[in-house]
DNA sequence: GTTTATTTCGTGTACGTACACATAATAAAC
DNA sequence: GTTTATTATGTGTACGTACACGAAATAAAC
């Protein structure tokens, strides 16, 4: 009683019940031409009536036509290595599905050039992939390319910071306003009543700012909601070369002598240790991710605390994601949140990314 | 170039390098009997050399060996309906499986029999099924149990409370911890100065308490985060009948007159509505769990909230973690936390489980 | 009507693996 | 040596679907 005789599987029953060849029904499963309108009908019948659902084992198995992945993410610039590490997720992820007749096709746009993201986004639309995943870093001009994919239904997924509003299959990345909430947490334990916090936001990119201001929300909602009437300097840095950024600070520490701790909004923070190095001052230091600069400031004392969220397993899934989407149709969730990780000099050896 | 021409694929590759037929290949794959050591060795030699993966959509399709599944839940007792929607979601999963020659048995123990929790264990055990989801409700006996399930590299998953230190595959339930927070928080707006809550864990199953435990625990954490010196009444009712939950309440209303809201740690809710309508006090009411009962009361209007983490999605989602554990050897998140649901009667309508 | 074009349908092979069965090689027994 | 048991290896078919190709049925052209 293993298996009921009588029943055929998937195709072969519903040829047999429509007396025709599991060609024909292959044929209405896919739309395509050479049926008449009347067996056609017969067999969508039977189709809804059987409430027929595809082996998709099977399917991806015997299907020649490979499926495309397209990834579009920032080339990995001087001014920061970050996406090397989204990329070799992504080449992880690659490596698995490949075998599956599945191709990933990466693409990359410069971080300070809109028309470089745009040109990629097009040429990206003109290979209608069946999924793309992408960082979507100029707000705008994502929102227009995500658009086109919805009407087309080419699934995609965000990875690195959201969008929300669009229907995306799931944005895969940090909790911005999570990750500064508990940064101000690790802050509320080590400053005294007395001392207080610069805040560096520093980014060449306006557009960026949005993201770096939900870290800040989080940041300053933490004092907020924990009634602790912390004193925050805040200072937007709007160039990323040292001289810039060591003359901001030593203004900002000469104005305000209370200042023991600094909290930089993203990976630029090993920047921030060489200039305090500079300028001869010794303050705690938090910043964002697990780059090689800024592993090599915290091995050296000159960085306190990182906090990484796991780049590399953020595309990584994403990939993955969109591969038990498209293939095997599963549910993905809508948004993946990735644990907020702290490190610091004494843990950093054991940090998977 | 679609496909390079010398590159056979996977077993057929292997076969060819080592001057054997696929079926001796296939044989040292499986660790099969019949293959001398020297071509067992060398065939193991190119396979390594070639990092074979092998394609598991191909190898699914072709097994003939149906994959179980052992899932394990409470009967839907008199006391709760709560369970009737995890064997739905059980369901659920098993209609999107079975086409891929999976089976789901259904295992079913009485929450108030302790021996027929180990009863059903062993009877799984006996069956030796490639994954085992469980709700482990008694703790000690279900430590056992998934010990002898690691031993046989057998993996499960945990829904509705988890138990640290066993290597379960995956964890899929509500963060207890948090709800409580979460439902602290809400008290927080509600209470005025001068008001106190009365916090009552009902469960006739001493076992029970530590799940119960975790929510009251971040209950009170909220209040101490947050420095709010609020004052919380706390009864422990063993019995779950009607008349001495009653009673117990009665007596704490009586000896507290500041109490103006109740939070129950459990789906009990309804039974302590029912007991304030007798009573005809009209005070605030907070519980756990989207199941008939409480949907009433909270529809009557005697529940105000009802925190809820779609039970039926925790189970759909723990065998389909496995399916694709077992099937796909796809990586599980260790954690899955379900969302923390805050139901009220404007918006239980639109709640989907 | 026959011939030809066109539409409609069936058949065969392939995907990569599993497994039952058949065959070949070797060892054991005499 | 031959026969027989044993071990080692090869072959064929199946899983459920996709797709190319060919055959049959029908329609169009004369």
């Amino acid at each position: 009683m293993a298996k009921k005789d009588g029943q055929l599987s998937g195709v072969k029953e519903i040829a047999r019940r429509a007396n025709v060849s599991i060609g024909t029904v292959d044929r209405v499963l896919h739309n395509r031409a050479g049926v008449s309108p009347k067996t056609r009908d017969k067999i969508k019948a039977i189709i809804k009536e059987l409430d027929y659902q595809p082996n998709l084992l099977a399917r991806r198995l015997a299907s020649k036509k490979v499926i495309h992945i397209a990834t579009l993410i920032p080339t990995v610039s001087k001014d920061t290595s970050f996406w090397s590490q989204p990329l070799q997720g992504i080449m992880r992820a690659e490596a698995e599905v490949q075998k599956y007749n599945i191709k990933v096709d990466k693409y990359f746009f410069d971080q300070d050039d809109k028309t470089s993201f745009v040109n990629q986004t097009k040429k990206i639309f003109r290979v209608k992939p069946d999924g793309v995943m992408l960082s979507p870093d100029f707000v705008d001009e994502a929102t227009a390319f995500t658009n086109k994919c919805s009407k087309l239904d080419i699934p995609f997924v965000f990875i690195d910071s959201d969008i929300e509003g669009q229907n995306s299959l799931s944005y895969i990345g940090p909790h911005l306003y999570d990750s500064g909430y508990l940064a101000a947490n690790l802050v509320s334990y080590i400053l005294r009543e007395n001392e207080s916090v610069l805040l560096l936001n520093i980014s060449q990119r306006m557009y960026k700012h949005h993201h770096l201001l939900r870290k800040e929300e989080g940041f300053r909602a933490y004092f907020i909601d924990n009634s602790l009437n912390k004193k925050i300097t805040k200072v937007d840095i709007k160039k990323s070369d040292r001289h810039s950024i060591e003359k901001e600070i030593a203004a900002s520490l000469t104005k305000n002598k209370d200042i023991r701790l600094i909290f930089v909004t993203n990976s630029r923070v090993s920047l921030v240790a060489q200039c305090l190095k500079k300028l001869k001052k010794k303050l705690i230091l938090i910043g964002y991710d697990f780059i090689e600069e800024n592993i090599k400031a915290l091995v050296d004392g000159d960085i306190d605390f990182l906090i990484c969220q796991k780049p590399g397993e953020q595309a990584y899934k994403a990939v993955m994601s969109l591969y038990q989407y498209i293939v095997l149709n599963a549910t993905v969730d809508r948004m993946q949140f990735m644990p907020i990780d702290i490190i610091t000099r004494e843990n950093y050896q054991f940090y998977k990314n």
